[in-house]
DNA sequence: TACGGCATCGGCCGAACGGCTGATCTTAAG
DNA sequence: CTTAAGATCAGCCGTTCGGCCGATGCCGTA
């Protein structure tokens, strides 16, 4: 087990949660990422404790660099922070963590986390996990629409969606410049955007793309 | 507290655990799923603790009767089942479970679970958890950025990628419009984007909003 | 056959956007 | 103290967008 975190008094909360733990056993305790990255390569803990906000490497940075997509033989990681933000989440998540705790969890959750992140499985915040599985759990229906839209529009929604500019859309579906606009016109009226950017959203959060 | 499993052991066994918790307090404990949905219904308890394989109604039938979408003041359901099957958890999510855990958990896990769901949070399976994470760290490596984006550009980004106009913008952000513009500048640049929705599609991809 | 939905095209016009240059002020780093 | 980076503001100007009008042709159904 090793443990990055800046505040002195967390760390040693931490180490004395742990090392009451007859199967757990703390190597290493320092207050920066780049001194996190050092310790874990020397050390190679079964598991990482990272806070996120530090100083040199912040604790996303730290994961990518020691499980991150690339990575050889990659370490696990548990990732603990006092901020309940969706880029945090995400960014752990897509930096290769296996765990994700907001620190006013309790002492319990924390060696749940530890041991499940040993075993290669997550263990992930309630209070956070419940905003992934909305997620997850409705990747349809955003939005009830009084009128579907038709299988052109959806083509015309997908590569607005992607950034294309009107002119673009016309040359890759082979229509006019007025064709793609009348679609679009259509589409403001069924969707009730108000501009090409509401239309996108729309698209990302309904999953029509992806 | 409700319990419905079709098996007595577990039953018997759940009402134990719980039994010896201060804060917990089981109202019924029932064999199949239609009993279910009529004892909670009639006692409206603030968790259910549900199986997926029972007589008559399963676990997520039941599931989708008192939380699934369009149910009015729904209960939280927490399924508890011994079969690890990526159809049990994406039909718990989708019927509006707000836990799910696997019977080789310890009571640890069990309590955890139910008091998060009695707060309205959701604890899942560690071993199921990796996969979902899995699922959503997929759409990983949007774009690796020469030069980050600042917090205040951040802003921007995040009310860009939700439609919001220039003006609108500025006025959310109490700064004025060529502000707004400035930032906008930089985000282009740093991003390689050739208009907003491209910088929508990038907030989209890569977490910053959602 | 007549009707309605869909896809296709054109023009006009005001508003919003995006690129450009240049400026002040604060804060952090060297 | 000097320098650099970030946040703030301003004007100009061409392009794109979005709303609005109208029009044609195809196709399935009543």
């Amino acid at each position: 087990m090793l443990i990055a975190d800046d505040q002195e008094l967390v760390r040693t909360g931490f180490q004395m949660i742990l090392d009451a733990q007859p199967d757990m056993e703390v190597v290493s305790a320092v207050s920066d990422g780049a001194a996190a990255v050092a310790e874990a390569r020397r050390l190679r803990p079964d598991v990482c404790l990272l806070d996120i906000r530090m100083p040199k490497l912040d604790g996303l940075e730290v994961t990518r660099l020691l499980a991150g997509p690339g990575v050889t033989d990659p370490l696990r990681v548990v990732i603990v922070t006092t901020f309940d933000l969706d880029e945090y989440v995400y960014g752990a998540l897509r930096s290769g963590a296996t765990g994700f705790l907001l620190k006013d969890s309790g002492p319990t959750l924390l060696l749940e986390a530890i041991r499940a992140a040993a075993h290669g499985d997550a263990l992930v915040s309630p209070s956070v996990t419940v905003r992934l599985l909305q997620h997850l759990a409705q990747p349809a229906a955003p939005k009830p629409l009084d009128e579907p839209l038709t299988d052109r529009e959806l083509d015309v929604v997908r590569l607005i969606a992607r950034g294309r500019t009107n002119q673009e859309v016309a040359a890759e579906l082979f229509v006019s410049l007025s064709t793609v606009k009348t679609h679009l016109g259509s589409i403001f009226t069924k969707l009730g955007a108000r501009n090409r950017v509401e239309i996108a959203a729309w698209a990302w959060e309904s999953g029509v793309v992806n």
